[in-house]
DNA sequence: TCTGGGGTCCTAGGACCC
DNA sequence: TCTGGGGTCCTAGGACCC
């Protein structure tokens, strides 16, 4: 029987802003898309846990953050911090948490800028393996200054929703004998891979827990594509996937939202220009082998949010930033006229990827 | 409320080939 | 006359994750 643990950060980015300057100690931080005082587009990256306690969380609009915090403020709680996040710091400290679970197991897939998952089965028994991973959470807190959530259980799945319960500084084991009965009561939304519009679908069929779910046959899950057999197996807690230490770049690309919808051709040429060279920097500090890389993807993202997107396949990788850019002009073309854009409407997004095949 | 930016994986249809 | 079957490549879109 496995052992697998797996690791997560808690509310990652706002703890190290915390950490690292003093006048956020205790208050509210936001970490995400610059509010400009409630007229901000993007989104909260991170919230840190008393941010949480005003309503605001991950993902949510930055403008919607702003407008609940304000609220706060305005009811006499601490104002909350917004802060831009500081990517390569975040980055060095993922580094360093990565080498401290290294040194109790060679194992680790680093899922994530905030998560991991290792491999404890030499360990002797749960216990055992409990006390590793406590020691791990430890070793972090003393020299990170920072808390992690770590779940124990016999696969990845059992893992990984396992160290989202107790969260944050949480430690939570799930024997094998436990795993079914962990999971009944779960949402089925706790199941990585089903999202909101699979949690929406299946409500609307009278499935709301894992429980509900396990009522349906096998050859109730054929609607689910070839992922229904898969599915059918998590709801039982069963996961076979492995630890995988080290993952291949299959793309690579940046997309852009502008600050206000645009319409000036020239204006979104010389956005493409910008990222396509930035893209094509990152493309050349890749150390996977390139020559598979021939498909370039451009986006365009209307006002009104309609997305779209349009590829082409080339004989070989471009050969310079000035032909990869050349490349992605061409596929924009077609969406500053009727072929692609009838009504005329204004860019909100664009961006540009190059892919593997 | 008004929706980022970085990605991965899956599906489906059409072209093309044998 | 009425139209195979399988495989691969390419393109577009969508769901999902952090």
């Amino acid at each position: 029987m496995r052992i697998i643990a797996h690791l997560d950060m808690d509310a990652f980015f706002a703890a190290v802003e915390e950490r690292d300057n003093p006048r956020f100690k205790g208050k509210p931080i936001v970490v995400g898309a610059d509010p400009v005082g409630g007229k901000g587009r993007g989104v909260v990256s991170t919230a840190n846990y008393v941010a949480r306690k005003y309503g605001i969380h991950s993902a949510m609009p930055i403008s919607t953050a702003w407008r609940l915090a304000e609220a706060a403020r305005k009811r006499g709680e601490t104002a909350a911090i917004f802060t831009g996040g500081h990517f390569e710091k975040y980055g060095k400290v993922s580094a360093e948490i990565m080498d401290i679970i290294r040194g109790y197991t060679p194992l680790v897939e680093e899922s994530s800028i905030d998560e991991a998952y290792f491999d404890l089965s030499s360990a002797e028994s749960w216990e055992q393996a409990k006390e590793i991973a406590q020691k791990i959470k430890t070793e972090i807190k003393d020299k990170e200054r920072l808390t992690a959530s770590v779940g124990i259980g016999t696969n990845k799945l059992i893992a990984k929703i396992a160290s989202d319960m107790q969260k944050p500084d949480g430690l939570t084991l799930v024997t094998e004998e436990q795993a079914e009965s962990f999971l009944e009561p779960l949402s089925v939304r706790k199941i990585p891979g089903i999202g909101p519009k699979t949690e929406l679908l299946l409500a609307k069929q009278g499935v709301k827990t894992i429980k509900d779910l396990k009522k349906w046959k096998r050859e109730e899950f054929e609607d689910f594509g070839g992922w229904g057999n898969e599915l059918y197996n998590r709801i039982r807690g069963k996961d076979e996937s492995p630890i995988v230490l080290e993952y291949e770049t299959k793309s690579v690309g940046e997309q852009e939202t502008f600050p206000e919808d645009v319409a000036d051709a020239a204006k979104i040429t010389e956005t493409m220009r910008v990222l396509s060279d930035s893209v094509w920097r990152s493309f050349g500090k890749l150390k996977d082998d390139k020559k598979d890389f021939r498909t370039v993807v451009i986006t365009v993202r209307f006002a009104d949010f309609e997305t779209k997107t349009k590829s082409h396949t080339l004989k070989n990788i471009p050969k310079s930033a000035d032909e990869f850019y050349f490349e992605a002009i061409k596929l924009l073309l077609p969406f500053f006229d009727k072929r692609e854009n009838p009504k005329h409407k204004k860019f909100r997004l664009i961006g540009v990827r190059i892919v593997k095949h």
